[in-house]
DNA sequence: ATGGCGTTATTTTAACGA
């Protein structure tokens, strides 16, 4: 089974280069971030045309996450238990905003537990969304341990847009970056912290090189980039990997997403 | 020193992104 994690920065806008992308890396499941839509405005055609089914949580134009799967979709579910809510300003109504989606994908006999994950950016160390962000990533936590403990042997992936950059060889220049998110000790002991519920994340020892370069500055042709997009895999699902790549290719050229696809094949 | 790009929406500017 080949299964992909891509935050493709509008679905809408995104449509063909997912499509061909697909059909080109011969990717089975596919799970998606910052569609930026509601599921109405999703462009499903396209997507079942080629074989796929769906699944989809979007509230607004703002995050939304999807999956699509060739090999069977059941199970779905939207949000975690225990997803922490945010309020665009302090007297407006607090949301479960559209950052996770779990399915089960894969042939019965070998299922896998997949979510698509976009967890919240955190703007400034100084700013309430980074508090969010770390209390999004310990209720994430909380719920993989429930899990876990209800089925140790399950193959579930934790995959997505986790917008931390775990070492500093995940970001271009460590001085750029000092005194700001995605680097800083508690988001990094957020992201560690799901190697002591036994989980592994399960591209590295595969691919080299940065998921994310920002549109701005030449920060592709000049290779500035993050890599904060990554797959954490329970050890039944961690055994059964046998490689992995970033498509780098796929951040090149006119209507590229910022982010580039992170693929894992697995038996 | 700043912003530089791209996307969205009750668009003609603002919010968000990492």
């Amino acid at each position: 089974m080949r299964l992909a994690t891509w935050n493709v920065n509008s679905i809408r806008t995104r449509i063909d280069r997912v499509v061909a992308f697909l059909e080109r890396e011969d990717i089975d499941v596919l799970a998606m971030q910052e569609i930026k839509c509601k599921p109405e405005q999703f462009p499903r055609d396209a997507l079942e045309a080629a074989g796929y089914e769906l699944a989809v949580h979007g509230l607004d134009q703002w995050n939304g996450v999807a999956i699509a799967s060739r090999v069977g979709l059941s199970h779905v579910t939207t949000s975690f238990p225990g997803q922490p809510t945010w309020a665009k300003s302090p007297d407006a109504t607090p949301v479960v905003e559209a950052r996770a989606l779990g399915a089960s994908v894969g042939a019965p006999g070998q299922q896998v537990l997949l979510w698509s994950l976009y967890v919240p950016n955190g703007r400034e160390l100084d700013h309430p969304h980074y508090r969010y962000k770390l209390s999004w990533l310990q209720a994430l936590h909380h719920a993989t341990q429930q899990w876990l403990s209800q089925d140790p042997s399950q193959a579930l992936a934790l995959a997505g847009d986790w917008n931390v950059a775990p070492l500093d060889e995940d970001v271009w220049d460590m001085e750029a970056f000092d005194g700001a998110t995605h680097v800083s000790a508690p988001e990094r002991e957020a992201f560690t912290a799901f190697a002591r519920l036994g989980l592994s994340e399960v591209t590295r020892p595969h691919a080299s090189g940065y998921t994310f370069w920002d549109y701005q500055k030449l920060r592709f042709p000049r290779d500035e980039g993050m890599r904060i997009d990554f797959v954490q895999a329970s050890p039944a699902l961690a055994a059964r990997v046998t490689g992995a790549s970033i498509d780098r290719f796929e951040r090149k050229g006119k209507g590229a997403s910022d982010h580039a696809p992170v693929i894992v094949t697995l038996e």
